[in-house]
DNA sequence: CTTGACTCTCCCCCAGGGGGAGACCGCCAC
DNA sequence: GTGGCGGTCTCCCCCTGGGGGAGAGTCAAG
């Protein structure tokens, strides 16, 4: 018999609904109680109700919000198409998937990155030689020191936003040390098809480098440079411009140990 | 000069962080401006806090909470690994990716079902031979008349809840049709490894059937059945039981016309 | 009749902000 | 100085999808 009446209570055992989530639909006008005492206001569902709340659960299971939800139950009330809704309901879940993935796929990349940082802490990688491969980058050319990277780099990173496509640098343009007039290009790599305004954008051809990975504040580089150059002293090889200082660690601000890695190009 | 202060609508035009946004980072403790005027309470911000609110945007866009965020910043602060709550958000994300994968999948079929229903409506496929698959199935066998459906239904939907893994149908085991005493199994196709419980699970061996797709209110099939039975007279067969009626259409409480797919085994 | 399990309504809470009201503030032009 | 305009302040309510609990009323079994 239909007649059978279930309390909420029961409705909610039956279906895995909260009690909550009952009233709450109810409210939202998606699942109505087939009966409602008019005195104790108690609801009563019946097995029909009951189907009901269960394919209110599939959907909802199914990531739909409730408004989806509701799109969905009136096509199928009126027994019409419900692809509508569900496609549109698909692009977004599919849209939802492809953004987690992406985000999971970024963290990875940044998980390597700091992994491989925190390796060359423990064991800084020794002087090596290798090239640096070709690279596009937002460009800023200046005379000044050093600790201009602290305004520096927020601007570019201000205007570059989420173009970035990896570590900032900084190239020094000439081989001697200069206080506070180096000549000086701040670089942020972009992602391939970035084309951010009001910043020049520039492609760095692939060098050939002695690196060398400097653990410590930045000031204290200075002996890490004289071990590169000595190094290719050694082999009769001549230094080359622009030097290359690469800022490792994200999250520069706080403490801990910074990680720069120094290139010494030849030619 | 680190010593240029930013409003908040600055901030917020460099960043693409809401003012509101901003104000709320500050209420949350992630992101304190570097000077709020005493008596206007204007807040003002430097390079550096433009740089962490930076990074906190890349790590909202990335799909963190603010929880999530507040940690990878303090692990940050003190120089420490990072790797611990990157890998905890990197686990939930791929869950979440995952799990929005199998809900466009589940879409997916659902979908296609839905335009074979459709399909089947507008141009009702012709008498048909063919296999029916092995299926294990919810079983609940009772003598009664159609109507119970209603009521066995959303029984048997309850008690197997998710495991449901295809549309309902009903098994007559006699040939001949009888209006209220009627012997039937109503069905609901499992999924693999599901084990619902406070219910009988068979297994249906593949059958070899002529099917007949009836559009129409259900009490109207029997000009269908005798269809069937007058192929396999034709053709020379012996129709055999039971007899099979699988309700195609999902969310067959509201109006709208109805599916009904016919089976007749033979032997 | 009592008791324990249910159920009712009503209110506050969460994240992550959006929208807007009403009141100040800063800066430029005149 | 003074007006005007845009920016900013705090404060409050709104959204989704419910959870937690208070205080009061109800149902059914013993």
């Amino acid at each position: 018999m239909s007649g059978l009446l279930y309390a909420i209570g029961e409705v909610s055992r039956i279906t895995g609904l909260s009690v909550k989530a009952l009233r709450l639909y109810q409210e939202k006008g998606l699942l109505e109680p087939s009966r409602v005492d008019p005195s104790t206001h108690y609801r009563y569902y019946t097995e029909r109700d009951i189907t009901l709340a269960h394919t209110l659960r599939a959907l909802r299971d199914l990531g739909l919000s409730l408004e989806e939800i509701r799109g969905v139950l009136a096509e199928l009330d009126q027994g019409a198409s419900l692809t509508e809704q569900l496609a549109r309901v698909r692009a977004r879940l599919a849209e939802e998937a492809a953004s987690a993935q992406r985000s999971v796929l970024a963290l990875d990349t940044l998980l390597r990155n700091q992994a491989q940082a925190e390796a060359y802490l423990r064991a800084p990688p020794p002087l090596l030689e290798r090239w640096l491969p070709a690279v596009r980058v937002a460009l800023h050319r200046a005379r000044g020191r050093y600790s201009d990277a602290s305004v520096v780099f927020p601007r570019l990173l201000a205007t570059c936003g989420p173009h970035i496509a990896g570590a900032p640098f900084c190239l020094l343009h000439e081989a001697e040390y200069r206080e506070d007039d180096a000549d000086l290009s701040w670089c942020v790599p972009l992602a391939p098809g970035a084309t951010p305004e009001g910043v020049h954008v520039e492609e760095l051809p692939e060098v050939q480098v002695a690196t060398l990975v400097h653990s410590g504040p930045p000031d204290s580089v200075g002996p890490s440079w004289a071990r590169l150059f000595a190094h290719l002293h050694a082999k009769e090889r001549t230094p080359s411009v622009p030097l290359r200082e690469t800022y490792l660690r994200v999250g520069t601000t706080g403490g801990g140990s910074l990680l720069t890695e120094l290139a010494l190009p030849w030619e």
